[in-house]
DNA sequence: GATCCACGGGAATACACGGATG
DNA sequence: CATCCGTGTATTCCCGTGGATC
């Protein structure tokens, strides 16, 4: 956010705006364009795409850290400001040569693993990232975009650094996926996994992020909130209570707070108090999936979640599963396998029901994993 | 006509429990 | 007593169909 667009936002803000100016802020998926206080990294990640300036192609580097730490945020900053840089050298060039050939530039690409499960999607996103003409996405088959995209990357040098982000060794897109799926354009292409762990057998460079010290978490929350609520309106007391309590992750805090501006602005107060702070602390289930993860799912789950949460405590997944298809116009047996699949995924959870003496196998119930009330807050006001 | 993918249905498998069996 | 079996559910897995797009 730059100083104009803050200064219009003040302005045009009515008397009785409320507490909340703009949620995004607080929003613990919304990455800032420059990460406070993490240039060691900053400075590691340069060094290791150093060859880019020369016009070459880095090797492959592994960026790793514990969840929360800023990993995804790093990177993306990070990308967008060397696309920037390059991209400008590219414009240059482009200007002052008559064949108008990306000749030498090197293309940053962040590839959002949870949307390119596939190799087809994964491919399809890469080679959006790099054409501009739009790629179809229906009708051609993957070998098309294989084609297309070994031809992308051929005669002109044309290179790209790819982070996918995130990639663990436990989830079914593993590096070797990767790999396979890159190797018609291995030779321009470097890999960036982005994970908790470097993949299992990792040769490459890894790079660390470390977890955020207190001090630098209450930073953030700090500067988060004063963009995203009224001035005063978040104390210090407060965030230092959120980051005691989240312990490093950045991810957690954010959501917290959120969570407690959320109660704030419920309960039409004019600024955080304590007890908003502990509803915020509240919504955030421990452990905690990634918020991102729940936003990128496809529209017709994020709707059964949104259903799921305003349910009255459905004591079995088959009845959650029918009092979400009552509000739907999905089956209540693929809503049930929905609810199954969003378990294994993580982002609810299983756990035992109250044995009530039934017959057969003893039925669960689902829980949120993800934090309900960031989740139904933008549910709101999108 | 080809392609990818979401739906939806349903088959296959896993599990819990009580009762029968060796 | 240990094991197996039958029954009723829960959970997972698979695949045909059809929409949307090229």
């Amino acid at each position: 956010m730059d100083l104009t667009e803050r200064i219009a936002r003040r302005w045009k803000r009515s008397p009785e705006a409320g507490l909340v100016v703009d949620w995004a802020p607080l929003n613990p998926a919304v990455h800032l364009t420059d990460p406070v206080g993490r240039g060691p990294v900053l400075e590691r990640l340069l060094d290791a795409f150093d060859p880019v300036f020369r016009q070459r192609l880095p090797d492959d580097v592994a960026v790793v850290g514990p969840k929360g730490s800023g990993k995804s945020a790093l990177v993306s900053a990070l990308f967008a400001g060397l696309n920037d840089q390059v991209g400008r050298d590219r414009e240059r060039i482009r200007t002052t040569t008559r064949a108008g050939s990306a000749e030498g530039a090197v293309r940053f690409v962040r590839v959002d693993a949870h949307r390119a499960r596939s190799e087809f999607r994964f491919l399809h996103t890469l080679l959006d990232a790099v054409v501009d003409e739009s790629v179809p996405e229906r009708g051609v088959g993957t070998d098309a975009l294989r084609d297309r995209l070994t031809d992308e990357f051929g005669a002109p040098t044309r290179r790209a650094v790819v982070a996918v982000d995130p990639v663990t060794d436990l989830e079914d897109l593993a590096v070797a996926d990767l790999r396979e799926w890159l190797a018609p354009v291995a030779d321009a292409v470097a890999l960036v996994p982005v994970g908790r762990e470097a993949p299992g057998e990792w040769a490459g460079e890894t790079v660390r992020v470390p977890e955020y010290s207190r001090h630098a978490l209450v930073d953030i929350l700090t500067t988060r909130a004063a963009q995203a609520l009224e001035s005063g309106a978040f104390g210090h007391d407060q965030a230092r209570r959120i980051a005691d309590w989240a312990g490093g992750d950045a991810h957690d805090a954010l959501a917290a707070a959120f969570g407690a501006a959320d109660a704030a602005d419920r309960a039409d107060a004019d600024r955080v108090r304590d007890a908003d702070v502990d509803a915020g602390i509240d919504a955030v289930p421990d452990p905690c999936v990634n918020f991102g993860r729940v936003l990128s799912l496809p529209e017709n789950r994020r709707r059964v979640l949104a259903a799921l949460l305003e349910l009255d405590e459905p004591s079995t997944v088959r009845e959650a599963a029918a009092g979400v298809a009552r509000t739907s116009d999905l089956t209540e047996s693929t809503v049930e396998r929905f609810l199954y699949e969003l378990a294994e995924e993580g982002i609810l959870e299983r756990v035992e029901a109250s044995t009530d003496g039934g017959e057969g196998r003893t039925p669960s119930r689902v829980v949120a994993r993800f934090p309900a009330r960031v989740f139904r807050r933008l549910g709101e006001e999108a």
